[in-house]
RNA sequence: GGCGCCGUACCCAAGUGGUAAGGGAGAGGUCUGCAAAACCUUUAUGCAGCGGUUCGAAUCCGCUCGGCGCCUCCA
């Protein structure tokens, strides 16, 4: 079976077809690592994920890199701005890289609990600044780039072929211009290379031009072209990162290496929230920390996983339960799958395997191989599902071979490939009240217990209570407790 | 202003020429000591509106209305 990818490049679904037979190389912009991660984030990276889930299904042997942004992303225009770590850590009052390696660890925690798979390199941005600036010095040596006043530009009239991506013309891109900005460039979008550290900045690094810090879109460059070669398969991003970030990546590497730099470009759409894009800027972001609160990680993904990776997901508490609930019977079911099997004798081969699991099989994988159609996948488990509850519930039980193939097929499209059901399914619940509630039912029934005079039932349950640390205290209208010091 | 996307049931959401997936919610039923779980039936003659192309349109074309994104940072 083909794999049908959307290139953004070509804007049409193209066959996927790798530059060397079985291996794909795929890049992937990673976070700027100085905030907790957000639910935009769980999107992309989930999204992300699948698709490498499912080429290695496949067979693809893929590698797979993720940068780590932490430095030379700027706050403001692409030029301008102050970086966005020093800011954070201006405000923190801590170093930049306290930041950067605070919020790395707390990204990967995120990830963790999404069940997302580790890349198989995670490159920092500072720790490839030499190669960044044989780029630089490469772009230089040129033609492409000019150096003034300490820092270097891309020279975007000298690429023909900028805004190929984007769908964009120079000329569009002058009309947006600020009319008087006093820059050093040339070309309005020209874009930074390398920027002049004035003095104070702490995240500089020595360069041929003077002490600096790299520019934002260069490290993609010279990261993804360092482990997977000067030509790859696949680099992925945001749709807000398309332009200009992309649109710049593919003008510095191919002015640099002369080659195409990138066969298959995915866009993953955005995550809004009450019809409105979140973004840091209008500051109406959920941190996954937060979400992670109300919701397990996994129905997190879940939900993510309803919706085309192409298409926006607009989050509310709504579809968040909508998606705990489905996810809650779909485990259901695999749990019982799971308890018969267990209860089930081993010689029982009655009954026919009245599933045709490999017709769900092909659903699922056609659906999977149509530019990664997630939410038809899931609507094939779902269909499986009912049909193995069918038979979960039938006059005569469902034989071993059965049984152990509708969980091999539950495991291997819900759990290797999808990446929702695991070895344990504990249950989807998260409600920080849970504690409460459960004392709460201890005290209805301890007052219950008090009204039929069954005495020696209420103490047991105030004494043991208290032995956990809930003081129970009866006043006249009703009884409360609190958590004491045990 | 330039470029682009979207509008499918009460909610979320697939489907891009062949007669409307899936999930949630709702209604009725089966099973059941009561619940829960599960199963069955049901809920859009219609896919923002109007017109056009076609044997056939949610899907293609045009216009209108509504929402959003990029063009500054963001996944």
């Amino acid at each position: 079976m083909t794999i049908q990818i959307y290139n953004t490049l070509t804007r049409q679904k193209e066959e996927f077809v790798p530059l060397n037979q079985g291996h794909v190389g795929m890049y992937v912009c990673g976070p700027t690592v100085y905030g907790n991660s957000h639910i935009g984030h769980a999107k992309s990276y989930v999204s992300f994920d699948v698709m490498v889930r499912y080429l290695r299904y496949c067979g693809y042997k893929v590698l797979y890199i993720q940068n780590i942004t932490d430095v030379g992303h700027l706050t403001d225009d692409a030029d301008e701005g102050e970086d966005k770590l020093v800011k954070q850590a201006r405000i923190d009052r801590v170093h930049p890289m306290q930041i950067a390696e605070l919020m790395t660890r707390s990204y990967f925690e995120d990830m963790d609990a999404l069940n997302v798979l580790r890349p198989d390199i995670s490159p920092r941005a500072s720790g490839h600044i030499i190669e960044q600036i044989e780029i630089i010095r490469k772009l230089v040596k040129n033609g492409f780039a000019y150096e003034t006043g300490g820092s270097v530009y891309f020279d975007v009239t000298k690429f023909p072929s900028y805004g190929k991506l984007s769908g964009r013309t120079l000329d569009e891109s002058l009309e947006g211009t600020r009319v008087g900005t006093r820059s050093e460039k040339r070309h309005s979008a020209d874009f930074a290379l390398w920027k002049k550290a004035e003095g104070g900045h702490i995240m500089r690094w020595p360069s041929p031009w003077g002490e600096g810090f790299p520019g934002w879109h260069i490290e993609c460059s010279a990261m993804s072209m360092k482990y997977l070669g000067e030509s790859f398969d696949i680099h992925g991003g945001g749709m807000d990162n398309q332009f200009p970030h992309h649109e710049c990546e593919i003008a510095q590497s191919e002015a640099a290496t002369g080659k195409p730099f990138v066969k298959y470009w995915i866009h993953n759409n955005l995550v809004t929230v009450n019809g409105r894009k979140m973004s840091k800027s209008l500051g109406n972001f959920i941190t996954l920390k937060d979400a992670f609160k109300k919701f397990d990680p996994v129905v997190v993904r879940f939900l993510i996983l309803q919706s085309h990776y192409r298409s926006t997901l607009d989050l509310s508490d709504d579809s968040l339960l909508g998606a705990k609930i489905g996810l809650e019977k779909l485990f259901n079911t695999i749990r019982n799958v799971r308890e018969t099997i267990k209860k089930t004798d081993q010689d029982q081969h009655a009954g026919q395997p009245a599933i045709d699991f490999s017709a769900y099989k092909n659903r699922f994988l056609e659906a999977m191989s149509d530019d990664f159609n997630t939410p038809q996948a899931v609507a094939v488990i779902f269909d499986l599902a009912r049909e193995a509850n069918q038979l979960l519930h039938a006059e005569s039980m469902p034989g071993m071979e059965t049984l152990l193939a509708l969980n091999a097929l539950f495991s291997e499209l819900g759990g290797m490939i999808l990446g929702i059901v695991t070895n344990d399914l504990s249950s989807t619940a998260r409600d920080e009240n849970d504690e409460a509630k459960l004392i709460d039912i201890l005290v209805q029934t301890r007052q219950k217990a008090k009204s039929e005079k069954a005495w020696w039932a209420a103490d047991f349950i105030r004494t043991e209570l208290e032995a956990a640390g809930i003081r129970l205290e009866d006043k006249k209208d009703g009884t409360i407790w609190r958590k004491i010091d045990s």
